[in-house]
RNA sequence: GCCCGAGUGGCGGAAUGGCAGACGCGGAGGACUCAAAAUCCUUUGUUGGCAACAACGUGUGGGUUCGAGUCCCACCUCGGGCACCA
């Protein structure tokens, strides 16, 4: 840092003293402790430290270590939840603040394969890059508390959580009706007992012991299943729904993902669909991400209702049970099992052609609404329980097998896909609703009931017409939706038709993955099926081996099968243990978790990371995460993350966290009380003629236009990243600018929550302003401190309204408007010439969760001979936020005309006299009587003429 | 198609229904320098005017109000989510 050889001050607040001050505190808040948060019991326990403080957990969404490394766009939500931790920490709380690193799963894998590397040393490497990269923001994690979720002293606890899982079943009259999970052993023990009957009735003891297992299995929280799945064979294993992408390919690779039945694990997370829907309300999160979860679980209330037929009572589900007297005809999904039941023998080759051409086309063609609807007559018909009406049967892929039954009751005159389907093969289509007059005028035709007249079909509230059976259900005259599926269902009840129930598009977790890079499922098998492992057989290691590679595919080839690496290692497959049946063989699962699991609870493991008895003290969790009041569901405090979550890690880390609730491992029923998404940091990315991206750092511009090596390019903006080649590296921004400015740039270009471009020519301002506060401070040429005697009033006024602002602003993560106020005090400090040392003192605990290096440098100037981590934030004197006079606007007639100086406490009557004595007042009414003067306190005066 | 968001200077953005454009970047002018960089000072919504000042101005069109960027209605554009889900 010498700068003997310029004219530059020798302590001017340059990019080199930054480093420097900023590597001395660094190091010195890990060699002190600084940042490291007392528990009220366990290993981490102090009771006297924790007493008499508020607790405050702060989370990020940790990160999956690439082997990228970090851009300037990553760190946006860690320096966000950094500055309000050390702001909640000056502001007294006890803050919980870590970070660790989510490191199993595909994308390590791939590299892996790529690299040729186990997986594990470059995990390792990936993740001692980024905690160094992190580490040189200054983040004031407790580095205790730090979990890698590859560490098998980790994920023995997820393999403990997936046992809970296994062992548990859901009682859905637990809890007044709204279900729990409840330990396998009591749903055994009712069995035994006969007070709980088994499917088929047979007393349990008469049940074979395989028979035993086998229902008992079936109602495991976590189960094996035969089920269709999502096939990749681009990456050589099953994904789960969520893992799809919208076109029906893999999110990870981009792989075609191909539906087919395998035998494969599920957790049965439809058990939770209604509390995870419900308990939505209870959580500080946005309505947007909500909205997604509840899309995602897809709640619709409707009834089941049975058509008799040849091959049986086909059950469909509908959300309009009070439309029966309008279905027509019905319609099986191709796949449907009646199909060749029902198919007769004039009708079987046009079947036989529809169902291969239907299992040919990927489902995303199948879904494409836009498509004209196609299907054949099965030949058969089923009988409307409502009427008895026969009506034909039909099949059609419109109608998808994962949904509902795979079978549909089609009523035309109210569903806009069955009137178009009617249309399309000449089926008629009677109205059982009397369309209102508007809806027959906006459709610029006349009012009637004949449908043919009809564009399309009228779905809403309108009074029932033709809906009557001599079998007691009437409708005709009713108007009420609502009221007459009530009547629909109770009448299908009473004759065994059908019944009210509520449907969910949310489908069980697909949990089993074909790859390497992942948990063990602590399972064994012997012939009658899987077996979980005691606890003390925890960690189940993941084997070692150079073998590590998935056996992939084409990855068009539908009809290939899953391999799983741990098949291949003999040696660890079959296992000789004693699991109270003596010594015997087993054969271990080889499946292994999916990349999710460890994120479901790394919260929790953070709150007591060393614990070895349990996964978390049940003290240290109440403490951290337990509810805070009535209605509160307790959960993390403040949870940071991006938007891209809300259906996958979002729900996953739900559901777990629920079951672990009921089964009383934890006291907060939600894992994310507040939960708060950040914004991405987008770049401008640029295209040369051949539509190629180039590096964005060459990009030279003139005059708005923009050239890579003297040609044309084109501009447009993405997010950051290697792929946009638009990637800026924060060591780059540590080089020219230090951490401190790195930090106070990527706050204050916006709030927290909007995504925002990043220019590397912008962030000189912070730079500038932190220069301004040192040389307010700092004598540059000395290094001295250099103040002034006492400010003025109105200095000691802007300084306290500044407090005031800046606190509420931290509060509410608007740092941006925090910055911009505490730039105005520090412009009016230049003005000033001196500082006084008291105000000094503020100033620098204010900026000190923003830029927290230069705040400690200048603490230690001023005299403190330790750190300020803990140093009460300023406070607001409420008599210095006033001041004598104030300053209103005037407006006349609503436009503004003038200002008027009155004492603050002037009664309203003194501010309308004050205002009409105003010349520029006087010369804008022009000689006007007002008519009315409104006086708005503190605010304005406006004069009606 | 349905459901959410969001549209403010050249750019990022600020504004409990009460002086639109805080703060920063960029631009213009100046200081320092042999010069440049860095730094500092002044200025900067648009239009007209030497100026005081005036008019206009928050996607478009209406409305509510003493007063609207902010509230209501309709529309346009952009971003996101869901989508033949019965």
């Amino acid at each position: 840092m010498a700068h003997a050889d310029s004219d530059i001050p020798n302590f001017r607040y340059s990019s080199a003293l930054a480093q420097d001050i900023e590597l001395r505190w660094q190091h010195y808040w890990d060699s002190h402790g600084s940042f490291e948060a007392p528990n009220p019991a366990g290993p981490l326990g102090d009771r006297a430290a924790v007493a008499g403080r508020e607790r405050m957990f702060v989370l990020d969404m940790f990160p999956y270590p690439s082997g990228a490394g970090l851009h300037v766009g990553h760190p946006l939500g860690f320096i966000g939840t950094d500055v309000f931790s050390r702001y909640k920490r000056m502001a007294g709380y006890n803050v919980c603040y870590t970070m660790g690193f989510d490191a199993f799963g595909l994308p390590a894998e791939q590299y892996a394969v790529q690299t040729g590397q186990h997986p594990a040393i470059t995990t390792a490497a990936n993740i001692a890059n980024m905690r160094r990269q992190l580490a040189r923001l200054g983040l004031s994690h407790d580095k205790r508390r730090s979990i890698e979720t590859t560490d098998p002293q980790y994920y023995r606890w997820t393999q403990w959580i997936f046992l809970q899982i296994f062992n548990s079943w859901y009682d859905t009259s637990a809890n007044n009706g709204v279900g729990s999970a409840r330990p396998i052993a009591e749903l055994i023990s009712a069995f035994e007992d006969g007070s709980r009957a088994t499917p088929d009735g047979r007393a349990w003891s008469s049940l074979s012991k395989g028979e035993q297992r086998s229902v008992v299995d079936d109602h495991r929280l976590a189960y094996v299943s035969e089920a269709p799945v999502n096939w990749c064979p681009g990456l050589g294993t099953v994904v789960a729904n969520e893992e799809v992408t919208a076109d029906g390919r893999s999110e990870r690779g981009n792989f075609p993902v191909f539906k087919r039945n395998m035998r494969q694990w599920m957790m049965r997370i439809t058990a939770y669909a209604d509390r995870l829907i419900d308990d939505l309300e209870l959580l500080d999160w946005t309505d947007a991400i909500k909205t997604m979860q509840r899309n995602w679980i897809g709640r619709s209330e409707g009834a089941r209702v049975r058509f008799a037929s040849a091959a049986g009572d086909i059950e469909v589900f509908t959300t309009r049970p009070d439309t029966l007297f309008g279905a027509t005809f019905m319609v099986l999904a191709p796949e449907h099992p009646f199909v060749a039941l029902l198919t007769t023998a004039d009708q079987a080759d046009a079947v036989a052609e529809y169902q291969s051409v239907a299992k040919a086309k990927k489902d995303i063609d199948r879904q494409d609404a836009t498509r004209e609807k196609t299907g054949v007559f099965t030949g058969s018909f089923a009988t409307n329980p409502v009427n008895g009406q026969q009506i034909p049967v039909w099949i059609a892929d419109y109608v998808l097998m994962g949904y509902g039954t795979g079978a549909i009751m089609a009523v035309p005159c109210g569903d806009h896909r069955d009137f178009e389907f009617a249309r399309q093969f000449g089926l008629s289509i009677p109205a059982i609703q009397q369309p209102p007059a508007s809806w027959f005028a906006e459709r610029n035709i006349a009012e009637s009931l004949d449908t043919s007249t009809w564009p399309e079909a009228f779905v809403g509230d309108a009074v029932y017409v033709q809906s009557a059976n001599a079998d007691g259900l009437e409708l005709n005259g009713l108007s009420s939706v609502t009221e007459g599926k009530r009547l629909a269902n109770e009448w299908l009840q009473a004759r065994d038709r059908g019944h009210g129930t509520v449907n969910f598009r949310l489908r069980d977790w697909l949990f089993s993955r074909q790859r390497y890079w992942g948990e063990p499922f602590p399972i064994v098998y012997d012939e009658l099926g899987p077996i979980g492992l005691p606890d003390s057989s925890l960690p189940v290691l993941l084997p070692e081996t150079e073998s590590f590679s998935p056996r992939t595919f084409d990855a068009n080839d539908e009809f290939s099968n899953p391999e799983s690496p741990l098949d291949r290692l003999d040696w660890w497959t079959d296992i000789d243990i004693d699991l109270g049946e003596g010594t015997r063989s087993y054969h271990r699962d080889t499946n292994v978790m999916p990349n999710w699991a460890g994120s479901c609870w790394y919260e929790l493991r953070y709150l007591d990371p060393t614990n070895t008895d349990v996964l978390v003290d049940k003290e240290v969790e109440q403490y951290w995460m337990g509810p805070q009041g009535d209605g509160h569901p307790g959960g993390v405090d403040l949870y940071v993350g991006g938007v891209e979550h809300a259906v996958l890690h979002l729900l996953y880390s739900r559901f777990w966290h629920k079951v672990l609730f009921d089964l009383g491992h934890v006291s907060s029923k939600e894992p994310f009380h507040r939960l708060f998404n950040q914004g991405m940091i987008l770049a401008a990315a640029f295209k040369d003629e051949r539509d190629v991206y180039v590096d964005a750092a060459s990009v030279q511009e003139a005059g708005g236009q923009f050239t890579f090596e003297g040609k044309p390019v084109t501009r447009e903006w993405g997010k950051m990243g290697k792929s946009l080649k638009n990637a800026v590296s924060p060591d780059e921004m540590y080089e020219a600018y230090g951490a401190d400015t790195l930090r106070l740039y990527e706050m204050s270009t916006g709030p927290m929550d909007a995504s925002r471009p990043w220019e590397t020519r912008d962030v000189v301002g912070m730079h500038r302003f932190l220069q301004r506060i040192w040389r307010n401070l700092v004598d540059e040429e000395t290094g001295e401190l250099r103040l002034g005697a006492a400010a003025d009033i109105d200095t000691v006024r802007l300084l306290h309204r500044t407090i005031n602002d800046v606190r509420a602003d931290m509060d509410d993560l608007h740092f941006n408007t925090a910055i911009a106020k505490m730039i105005e005090l520090n412009n009016a400090l230049t003005k000033l010439g001196a500082c006084p040392h008291d105000l000094a003192e503020s100033l620098v605990l204010m900026i000190a969760p923003l830029c927290p290096h230069i705040a400690e440098e200048l603490w230690s100037k001023l005299g403190h001979t330790d750190s300020l981590t803990n140093t009460p934030f300023p406070v607001a004197d409420p008599a210095l936020l006033v001041s004598e006079n104030t300053e209103l606007p005037v407006q006349v007639n609503g436009k503004f005309r003038s200002r008027i100086v009155v004492p603050t406490d002037a009664t309203d009557d003194q501010v309308r006299a004050a205002a009409l004595a105003d010349d520029k007042v006087i010369a804008a009414l022009a000689g006007a009587t007002p008519k009315k003067i409104i006086v708005v306190p503190g605010r304005t005066v406006n004069i009606v003429a």
